[in-house]
RNA sequence: GGUCACAUAGCUCAGUUGGUAGAGCACUGCGUUCACAUCGCAGUUGUCACAGGUUCGAGUCCUGUUGUGACCACCA
């Protein structure tokens, strides 16, 4: 029975489709391990809010590199495949999506939202799945988790009441940072400052009981009325005599305290500072030291309050035209006295991209700082290694000044908080209604007194038990846990080193005891090829889906690990697509000359006696060395250019040109050994192109044993002599006598190269 | 303000313990009869940001300067 020819062309379409079916059927390795070793691999869930980017892509085709490359190394292989509900994120993309199929999602009930978003849910994660598989990714999909499965959704619970009651959960009314369009509490990680052009207003106020006036500098006036002290430095000789004084707020009649704090920066404003604890972090801090009053001014969607505070002509009003009002207002009144244009940052949303606000609620925090110790000893005793290793400073860095962590969020969409609240601020923390309801009973409150948080987790929250809450934890010995915790490597971006690694690492070591993973990989970040990020609104967003169907998934794969620098970000040019798919087609084309020579490609192969032929073996020998060696150190860049030297200046410039000349049993025999071994190196970051070969060549799945053919290095040095000899003919200018001749013949075009192989070849043997 | 990167050919970047500067793309020329035009061969291209220092010798190590970028913090 004769193999079916190779097309002429290299065509990835034609056949890559043909594998999708079998990915998704993978199933887990379940046979142990040749060398004992397991490999396990997070996939960092993808949110399920939408495409894939070149991102993902990358971050995928590096980890299924990994995967691929220690299953055929013989480790027990295993990759966790997933989706995150991606809480924020996901419920404002479905409320755009129902607004403009002309349905108000605040008119929709809690359960009535929930269900449309597992709608959208469903859908979007079958379209995720679709590209990865196109991908190539070879992820254990059975074993597929979603952050909202009811198993996982135990495993938050579980987390939440056991922090809770070990007390490093603990609810709170602090100064948070609230987001007035999406009205719901977000972390410090979840804000980007910008910076803006802006006005600095200095605004006297009137001390009591005394013609005199102070004059405070302001960015943010409408918070006057939260004002409940007036701060100078204790230093500071131009204010000395007022302080203990009191100053009137105009239009509110309400009287404060000028007081001194340490703080406050001489040399900045006025060296008076307004102090409004309700809506100012360092004020927040002030009013903590001297015990100052609270004053919220500021509602949660963003309008001044109603409220005996704010003067009757501001209240309700929105912020900005709140602002403007009493500008007018002010300057009417004299009490403006100067106008200052500066450049300040301010905070915004970086989901919602709507300024924030710092506002006084009650919420519910994690104690990082609690955690974060063993967290920093684990990778500065390198239990856990960051490549490329100057990751960790920053990772210290953070660690090392970890704030509390707001966990509540006032969204629907996420894993609703296990608390219940009695008529008198009781707070009971159980994991189902009916413990919450024992709870009460024992504390004598009736049940229909309970009320239930409305509030959901950050996403992050979840994600943090994503390492072991897959495996299978808490259930008593999980299989998965067993035999996959702690996972080898993990691979990500730095842009979530403290949104999910830390807090990994940090959850990990308290509910396991152990590390989450060994390794910690950070990629480059994807940008265009002028160096710009990659973002909706500037257009120039690739789609990876498209590079795949006009050039190949293997195409796509190759040049995102060709560009995988390590610490440099990739500038993306789809031209450089092209050319790997350009180098793939050779790769193809040499298929088709074997093919054509009618190599078979044996179990075994014989004794070797020429030395061209033990040469290209050697050659091979180091290649497989230096993939192995570029692999492990995640030298990706490296490993693609050893692939395409090894294939094109080794066996398609050198060997196969000899080989036209000496096709005998032997060297046929080493050439079809030789470009399956290829095959074999090359899988990992081509698998579409090299299954399809192996496929229609009828290459065996067993490697062929050659250890027999040692010593091989021997003859590698002799034959390199004589490939160097045909290059220096080649180049050298200056000629006399015999070498000049040699030196015309071989100028005499690429059609002369065969003649003069055959003879070098000749040589060889 | 703090931290960390980066600066090499027209472009994108390699250059792993210091030892004669490399690749791909682009460009120029040549070549389709036998794997490959999604190709091959040949050729051109450099004050290795700047200034010092260490060394027999520095793209590589040290110090400083300039420029670019990222992150963190602050912002009356």
């Amino acid at each position: 029975m004769s193999a079916p020819l190779l097309n002429k062309t290299y065509n990835p379409n034609d056949f890559e489709k043909n594998f999708y079916s079998r990915a998704l059927c993978q199933p887990l390795t379940l046979a142990t391990s040749e060398k004992g070793c397991y490999f396990s691999l997070l996939m960092p869930p993808p949110n399920v809010t939408g495409n894939l980017h070149l991102g993902h892509a990358l971050t995928y085709t590096i980890q299924d590199i990994l995967v691929r490359y220690h299953r055929q190394a013989g480790f027990d292989t295993f990759w966790q495949p997933g989706t995150d509900h991606a809480g924020i994120a996901t419920q404002m993309v479905v409320s755009r999506d129902l607004e403009s199929s002309g349905i108000d999602p605040s008119s929709l009930s809690r359960d009535e939202l929930i269900e449309k978003i597992w709608e959208w849910k469903k859908r979007s994660g079958d379209n995720i799945l679709h590209q990865q598989i196109a991908l190539g990714c070879s992820a254990s999909w059975d074993f597929s988790r979603f952050t909202m499965d009811d198993d996982f959704c135990k495993s938050v619970i579980e987390a939440f009441v056991t922090l809770y009651k070990t007390g490093l959960i603990f609810r709170d009314k602090r100064l948070v940072n609230w987001d007035t369009k999406l009205k719901t509490a977000i972390s410090d990680l979840e804000i980007q400052n910008r910076e803006e052009k802006g006005t600095l207003w200095h605004i006297k106020y009137k001390i009591a009981d005394s013609s005199d006036f102070v004059t405070i500098a302001t960015t943010r006036p409408e918070t006057m009325f939260g004002d409940t002290a007036i701060a100078v430095h204790p230093n500071d000789e131009r204010y000395g005599s007022i302080i203990g004084k009191e100053a009137v707020i105009p239009y509110s009649g309400r009287t404060v305290l000028i007081i001194s704090d340490d703080y406050v920066d001489m040399e900045k404003g006025t060296g008076c500072l307004k102090v409004t604890p309700a809506h100012d972090i360092n004020d927040f801090a002030i009013g903590k030291r001297h015990d100052l009053e609270m004053v919220s001014v500021i509602d949660e969607d963003g309008h001044m309050c109603v409220s005996d505070y704010v003067p009757d002509f501001l209240r309700g009003l929105y912020l900005k035209k709140a602002r403007k009002l009493l500008l007018e207002k002010l300057a009417e009144d004299g009490f403006l006295v100067k106008e200052e244009e500066i450049i300040h940052s301010i905070p915004y949303g970086d989901r919602s991209e709507t300024i924030i606000e710092p506002l006084l609620t009650d919420q519910w925090f994690v104690d990082a700082k609690a955690m974060a110790d063993e967290a920093i000893k684990v990778v500065e005793t390198e239990e856990i290694k960051f490549f490329p290793e100057k990751w960790k400073n920053t990772y210290f860095d953070w660690m090392h000044n970890i704030e509390p962590w707001c966990i509540s969020r006032q969204i629907v969409w996420g894993h609703r908080i296990p608390a219940w609240y009695g008529p008198n601020g009781e707070i009971i923390v159980e994991k189902t209604e009916e413990e919450a309801y024992r709870a009460a009973d024992a504390l004598g409150i009736q049940k229909d007194l309970l009320r239930r948080d409305t509030d959901v987790l950050d996403t992050w929250f979840s994600s943090a038990l994503w390492p072991f809450a897959t495996f299978g934890w808490p259930k008593e010995n999980p299989e998965l846990l067993k035999r996959y915790y702690p996972t080898t490597t993990l691979v990500s971006g730095f842009d979530i080193i403290f949104f999910w690694i830390a807090r990994m690492i940090m959850m990990s070591l308290f509910f396991t005891k152990q590390i989450p993973f060994s390794n910690i990989y950070i990629h480059a970040l994807v940008r265009d090829k002028n160096g710009q990020k990659m973002s909706k609104s500037k257009g120039n967003v690739i789609d990876p889906m498209n590079l795949i169907g006009e050039f190949g998934a293997d195409a796509l794969r190759f040049t995102l690990a060709f560009l995988s620098v390590p610490g440099r970000d990739i500038k993306f040019d789809r031209d450089h697509v092209k050319i790997s798919r350009n180098f793939i087609t050779k790769i193809w084309n040499a298929a088709r000359f074997l093919q054509s020579k009618g190599v078979a490609f044996c179990e075994s192969i014989g004794n070797v006696d020429a030395k061209l032929n033990h040469w290209i073996l050697a050659k091979l020998k180091k290649h497989k060395t230096n993939i192995c060696k570029n692999i492990n150190e995640y030298r990706f860049d490296y490993a693609t250019k050893n692939i395409q030297c090894f294939l094109r200046d080794i066996f398609c410039d050198f060997f196969i040109e000899a080989m036209k000349f000496h096709d005998d049993e032997e060297t046929k025999n080493v050439a079809g050994f030789v470009f399956a071994e290829f095959l074999r190196s090359a899988s990992p970051f081509i698998p579409f192109v090299t299954s399809q070969l192996v496929h229609i060549l009828n290459i065996p799945e067993k490697p062929t044993d050659i250890e027999h053919l040692e010593p091989l290095e021997n003859f590698e040095r002799e034959v390199d002599e004589f490939v160097e000899l045909i290059h220096e003919t080649r180049s050298e200018k200056q000629l006399s006598g015999e070498n000049s001749e040699k030196y015309d013949s071989l100028k005499r075009r690429v059609r002369d190269w065969p003649g003069e192989l055959s003879r070098i070849a000749q040589i060889v043997r």
